[in-house]
DNA sequence: ATACACCTTTACGCAGCGTGAAGGTCAAAC
DNA sequence: GTTTGACCTTCACGCTGCGTAAAGGTGTAT
């Protein structure tokens, strides 16, 4: 089958704009060109078009892409795992972000107050290294090792309040597993409140809490022989009955 | 506090073009400039900036941002809160993209057979997307949610021998401190090898790792009673142990 | 022969800056 | 007092991945 770039442009769903162009930069040439100078793409170039379009899809600049499907002793491989960690970076600083976003609510809100600097912590994250690496060891002559460890470390700035009031979570969240077991339906109000105090009592501990992430920490409750004596001292099957009421409470099935 | 073009970008992590630029394009201007021409930027920037850079994360156009923030009837708070929605739903496209990224890489090296055909359907699918938004959103929403029941079948199903895996794992994990407590040098091997242990043990149940959740779970090992009980029954002072080395091992001080 | 849908190349425009160039300013050091 | 060096200023062109004319040639059905 041979296709004019209107064809095959319609084939693929893209203009024909965009095929001249992948001529032009060289990415993707037609078969031949007829007398009249036409574009004839064949059956090769098809297929060659999906795989860029596939990389497309994932991201990739067209300059990777050609690198990626011209150079067969080029490791697409290599490129998507690069590719990934450019990916990851941008999530981490998305999940800076939102941890940001999240302070600047509860500073609107009048709860704490934020300062410039951290208005923009989830912005800039080269910055905050630089300035860790500056500020870090001045700090340390002034203030020794310890308090910059504390400083830091943002779980271990846990005052005393906190620290109350995360061992008074866990203890409800203990208390209200009890109650909820006993009507026996992890879907049920109470199963769903003592998932509910279970996040805020994961949040204290974790720098950004996912759905995702407490689904997997409630599997390892079960899978997990500490947690689970641990769970099953409330009562048996307290770890099950915990993870499930979790899985319903995150969505995560 | 008032800023010069470097100092605010400094601050805000962007460069001083950027902040040109805004003020050529009338996104934000300085509250003044001095005698010489210098643009001065005070705390009203300040917060604008920040709202600007927000809405910039989410993809908003620089125009439509202009739009939003200096409509009168803005509502901050509200817009915040929106935005926070926004940037989950964000985070959620790109672990899509994320995982697809890793699926590619997974096909490529073999471990997984992705055929050609499926890549074709996939895109296919795309398109069908394409032409029809309407519907091609609902299909996005169902893509994504498949894939994130995938990634959830990976934790729930798990192999018998990789169930066995994971017990020798936590078992050598165990061993290893109790080696490393001899030396009694957190940043030394045999604890580093630990922490490198006991990362291949929690990447069995994360779906993602990352350096400051495996230090926040070392830190909740010294925070948590039940964490530091257990692994206290290995030599006192294991759990505090275990987390400087995973501490050091992450790079979170 | 005429219409009309297709094709061609050339070239400017877009967003959001990066990256010079060419020059002025400020504080500190000599 | 001037020299250094780090700032600041305003142009102005370059980049990606195309969209969108403009100006013209081609294919084929009527």
């Amino acid at each position: 089958m041979e296709y004019t770039v209107q064809k095959l442009a319609q084939l693929a769903g893209v203009s024909s704009r965009t095929l001249r162009y992948y001529d032009e930069i060289g990415i993707l040439k037609p078969a031949r060109t007829n007398s009249s100078g036409y574009r004839i793409y064949g059956q090769q170039e098809v297929d060659r078009l999906q795989q860029i379009l596939f990389y497309r899809e994932l991201g990739v600049s067209l300059d990777q892409i050609k690198e990626i499907i011209t150079a067969p002793a080029f490791d697409a491989a290599d490129a998507l795992r690069e590719h990934r960690e450019k990916l990851l970076e941008k999530r981490k600083q998305l999940d800076l972000l939102i941890t940001n976003v999240e302070k600047t609510i509860s500073s609107a809100e009048g709860r704490t107050t934020m300062s410039d600097k951290e208005k923009f912590e989830g912005f800039k994250k080269k910055m905050i290294e630089d300035n860790e690496k500056q500020y870090g060891k001045e700090i340390r002559e002034k203030y020794g090792e310890e308090t910059v460890e504390k400083s830091n470390a943002k779980l271990m700035n846990m005052t005393r309040e906190e620290h109350e009031a995360v061992t008074k979570l866990s203890e409800e969240v203990n208390s209200t597993i009890g109650q909820a077991m006993e009507t026996g339906n992890p879907a049920g109000e109470l199963a769903q409140k003592a998932a509910d105090l279970h996040k805020q009592w994961i949040t204290y501990y974790w720098s950004e809490y996912s759905k995702e992430a407490h689904a997997g920490l409630a599997e390892m409750y079960v899978a997990d022989e500490r947690f689970k004596a641990y769970y099953d001292k409330i009562r048996p099957g307290a770890a099950e009955f915990l993870r499930d009421a979790i899985k319903i409470y995150t969505g995560q099935q």
